[in-house]
DNA sequence: TAAAAACGTGTATATACTACGCAAATATAG
DNA sequence: CTATATTTGCGTAGTATATACACGTTTTTA
C-alpha cells in the first residue's frame, strides 16, 4: 500500500437501453464540453465527494437527460485502461438499466448539448471506451434475458403478446417458436392478461397482457427459477 | 459534474476461496498497521497512480500473502456507503478467485502481520465491510458453480470423482445424486479419466480424473453451455 | 367477397432429468 | 480366513420438459 499520494479519478457511466417498434436503443449524450465533445458519449461523470455511487449515477442521468431510473444494476467497473481518459487517470463504474422510452422525455439540461435514443447497431465511435461499456451491457442483456423478465421494465404497462415475442427476437437476434414462447411464458404465472383489446391495423384483434409485479417477487422469494431456453 | 476536487481513494480488494478436505475456505490477513489492525481482512489495498486495477489485485496478493492468482474476476465495486472506511472515502473494486490451496505456501509478508485460510462458515467479524463483501463472493460462487466447472481451480490436477462430488455438496450445502451427478458431469466431455488409481483406506480403490482445458475451451468456444441442475 | 394478416390454441415426439439397485474391489474386525 | 463395512462404478425405468409442427379464428383491405 504505497499509493500515498493517489490520485484517481473515480466517475460513473449509465448504459440505459430503450425498446421501441422492435427496435432496441441506448441513451446517449453529446456534451457540451470536455476534450471529447465532439463524440456521442454514454450519461455519466464524476462521482461527489459525499455521494454513493448509486446516486451519482441517478443524479447524473437525471442532470443530463432527465430520465429517472429507478433499478440500476451494476455493469462492470472499467479501470485497467490506464489511459482510457486521455487527461487523467478516470476509473468508471458502469451501471445499466432497462426503461420503456414512451414513459420518458428527454431534456438535454445542463451538460449535455444533445441527448438522443440511439439504435444498437447504429452505435457510431464513441468517447473514451464508451463503445466497449455499451458491448459489456448487450452481453449482460442478452444473458439477462434468459432468466429474468426483463419485459417488465423494456415494454409500456399493457402489451401484446407479439409485442414480447419481438422483444426477445430483437435481443437474441433469432426467431424463437411463437407457440412455445407463450407457453413457456405463461406457465411462468407472472403474466396476467386483462380484458381490454387492441385492434391493429390489420390481422385480429389481440389482448392486451400485463406484468403481476407481485405475483413475481412472491415467486422469486420462493426462489423459482424462470429459465427460458434460447439455443 | 462539479466535483472538481474530489478525493475519493480507489482500492482493489480480493476474495479468495480454497478448497480442501471437504471444506471451503476464504484468505485472510491481518494488518499490522492501520485503523482496523485488530480486525481480518481480505487481501488487499490502494490501487497505484499508473496501475490496471488487475494488476494491483494481483500485486497486493502476491505482497500480503505469497499467493499468485492467473484468474481474477471482477466482484462487484463497493462504493455507496460513504464511510465505509471511517478514515477517507475509500471506493473498492472487489476481485473473485478459486485456488486449490496446497499448489501455494503462504507467507504474511509485507503489510501482513498474519495470513490464513479460515473455514467459510467460522468467519468472524471483519474490518471494513469485507463480511458482506464475502456474502457475496459465496453467492457468486453458488451460482457460478451451476454453469461453470468450478473444479479446475479448486482441485488438485488429478482427483478422485468422489472429491468433485464433495465440491458440489460443500458449495450448494446439500446432497447430489451421485450417479447422476456422474453421468452429468461426464457427459460434457471435458473431464477425462486417468490410468492411475487412488488406493484409499477403505473400499474399492478409485480412478484418478483430470480436466481437459484445452477441450472445455474448445466447447466453450462452440458456446455449449454446462448448466448443472441443483434443485 | 376473397385474400392477407395476425391471433390463439393443441398434440405427438424427442430429449433431459430423476429416482433408484446392484455388483465389484478393497480394508478391517472377528 | 471369512464376514462385514465401505466406497466405487455402472444401468435402467419412469417422469418431466422441450421441440417441432398445423389449423381455425377474427379482423382489414383490395
Amino acid at each position: 500500500m504505497s499509493a500515498h499520494h493517489q490520485n484517481i479519478k473515480i466517475a460513473v457511466d449509465a448504459v440505459v437501453f430503450g425498446y421501441q417498434k422492435s427496435k432496441l436503443y441506448v441513451l446517449l449524450i453529446q456534451q457540451k464540453f470536455g476534450s471529447q465533445n465532439d463524440y456521442w458519449a454514454l450519461p455519466g461523470g464524476l462521482v461527489q465527494e459525499d455521494e454513493a455511487l448509486i446516486e451519482a449515477v441517478k443524479r447524473e442521468l437525471k442532470e443530463e437527460t432527465n430520465v429517472s431510473v429507478n433499478y440500476l444494476e451494476q455493469l462492470y467497473t472499467f479501470g485497467d485502461d490506464i489511459s482510457r481518459d486521455p487527461r487523467n487517470r478516470v476509473i468508471s463504474v458502469a451501471y445499466f438499466a432497462l426503461v420503456d422510452p414512451s414513459k420518458l422525455t428527454l431534456i438535454a439540461d445542463t451538460d449535455a448539448e444533445k441527448v438522443s435514443w440511439v439504435e444498437i447497431d447504429k452505435i457510431p465511435n464513441l468517447a473514451f471506451d464508451h463503445n466497449e461499456i455499451i458491448r459489456l451491457g448487450i452481453e449482460r442483456l442478452k444473458n439477462k434475458v434468459t432468466y429474468q423478465p426483463i419485459g417488465f421494465d423494456l415494454l409500456p404497462t399493457k402489451f401484446l403478446f407479439s409485442q414480447l415475442e419481438n422483444l426477445y427476437n430483437t435481443i437474441i437476434g433469432k426467431e424463437i417458436d411463437r407457440r412455445n414462447f407463450r407457453k413457456k411464458m405463461m406457465s411462468f404465472g407472472f403474466i396476467t392478461e386483462t380484458e381490454e383489446y387492441a385492434t391493429k391495423k390489420t390481422g385480429r384483434p389481440a389482448k392486451l397482457y400485463a406484468f403481476n409485479t407481485a405475483e413475481y417477487k412472491r415467486l422469486e422469494k420462493e426462489g423459482i427459477h424462470f429459465e427460458i431456453k434460447l439455443v
